[in-house]
DNA sequence: GTTTGTCTGTCCGCTTCCGTACAGATGACA
DNA sequence: TGTCATCTGTACGGAAGCGGACAGACAAAC
């Protein structure tokens, strides 16, 4: 599903290989432990909605994000879906197996285009027993994402599509280099949970005050301090 | 802020000691290591409406639910609340700090009244780092917390209010012993995050076909079968 | 028994968003 | 250059829930 860049096949791929530590958690692993598991990390690109895993479906490989956003989401009967966190590169896709999981109920769907470091599941459980740093530093960053969930959950309930998109921008802007991405209404929608004239309208909205630029799929952060205005409490309270 | 019960001073309470075996998650821990644990746990009443924990403060003992349930809850600026997910005897208030944080950003709030099993957070800690099967117990617990919490987040976005009373009443019901509870309206949109009179409509149309009584702070479930019927798919989803 | 505070049912106009639909704009591709 | 699939803007009636308000019902306290 996700594309394999094993360094036999292509070894001349620097921008793919070695770029582990562009990965929050492993960065901080130290050193003796990263040896320790480096030579069962392999790099991968994430495309653009491509899935990394369907619901219910055997989870056999983490992946160490080390660009772009991934998504999960909640799905509903009827085929609607809402996002309940986004993980980067501070974050691991696939956690629920350290806690004891061998699949989750929710979809991971690559939202930004980008890369991460792979690792068989089963690896990682062996390492996580462990109990050194990664095994900690996985428990922090799911205590981060639970918090991230948890103000969805609330967000999702009280706030208006407009703001909530501004929040769901700034997050992707923070996953992400540069201030563009590829992204269609339809797309946005099945995060938010809305209507795609929706987010015709709420992105109509931001763009009249000129915070972004939007067009045929591709939306431009434009002024990024007033779309932190424009959003709802909820991504300022994330941030601290 | 919960009453303690020290052996020394309430010898004869035996309706609150020794029940640790209430908890699922102590249950299912071997022989050995409850044996170390067992003397720094120690029974308290959670009486209805009184926070376990605020935000932002640190959480100095966790709790072990052996009776009734508790809320977590996100609050907003403006002081709204909604509820992210609920512990019962299947869980622990207060697990954020095995993984290592030491508070969170919600409030803890009993929302039945029923009894815990407390302990100091840094004797948690300890046994948790020797990676036995507590360990284990309460990371799978935090996934299975963690799906209910992403659960809600969808379930707030598209689901009425009604179907969504319902099954919060199920998820109360579930970790309540006996068919009635006291809640006042303002209570539960507090949990839901909808105004007072939303509930009263709600509740007033699940009374008509008979699937709860309510009177005066105090709900009754009438038809736990039908009020099943009555809940948003997110019930049965997450029984699975 | 009376008072008082709390809890509940209901109402109003208003906002937000839905479901659905359709036309115009855009970009890829032949 | 023209064709075509895709993406976007907008419109409409209707549903749901909001904010605010008020009166009646109830239970506990005096």
């Amino acid at each position: 599903m996700l594309e394999s860049h094993s360094p036999n096949k292509n070894s001349n791929n620097r921008s793919l290989a070695g770029d582990s530590k562009a990965n929050k958690i492993l960065r901080a692993v130290p050193q003796a432990e990263f040896d320790r598991i480096d030579s069962k990390l392999h790099p991968v690109a994430l495309k653009y909605g491509k899935t990394v895993y369907l619901p219910e479906q055997e989870i056999e490989h983490v992946y160490f994000v080390t660009e772009g956003v991934v998504s999960l989401l909640a799905s509903l009967e009827a085929g609607a879906t809402v996002e309940a966190g986004v993980i980067g590169s501070e974050g691991i896709v696939g956690f629920p197996v350290v806690l004891g999981a061998n699949s989750t109920p929710h979809q991971a769907l690559v939202q930004g285009a980008g890369t991460a470091m792979k690792m068989p599941a089963n690896e990682l459980k062996v390492e996580f027993k462990r109990g050194g740093m990664l095994h900690d530093l996985i428990l922090q960053y799911t205590n981060k994402l639970f918090i991230q969930v948890a103000q969805t959950a609330a967000c999702n309930r009280v706030h208006k599509v407009e703001e909530r998109l501004a929040r769901w921008l700034l997050l992707m802007h923070d996953r992400t280099q540069g201030d563009e991405f590829t992204l269609t209404q339809e797309f946005i929608s099945r995060m938010l949970g809305v209507r795609r004239a929706g987010v015709s309208v709420a992105a109509s909205g931001l763009r009249k005050e000129r915070l972004i630029d939007y067009r045929r799929g591709v939306v431009t952060i434009l002024n990024r301090k007033g779309l932190e205005g424009a959003a709802c409490e909820c991504y300022r309270t994330a941030k601290k």
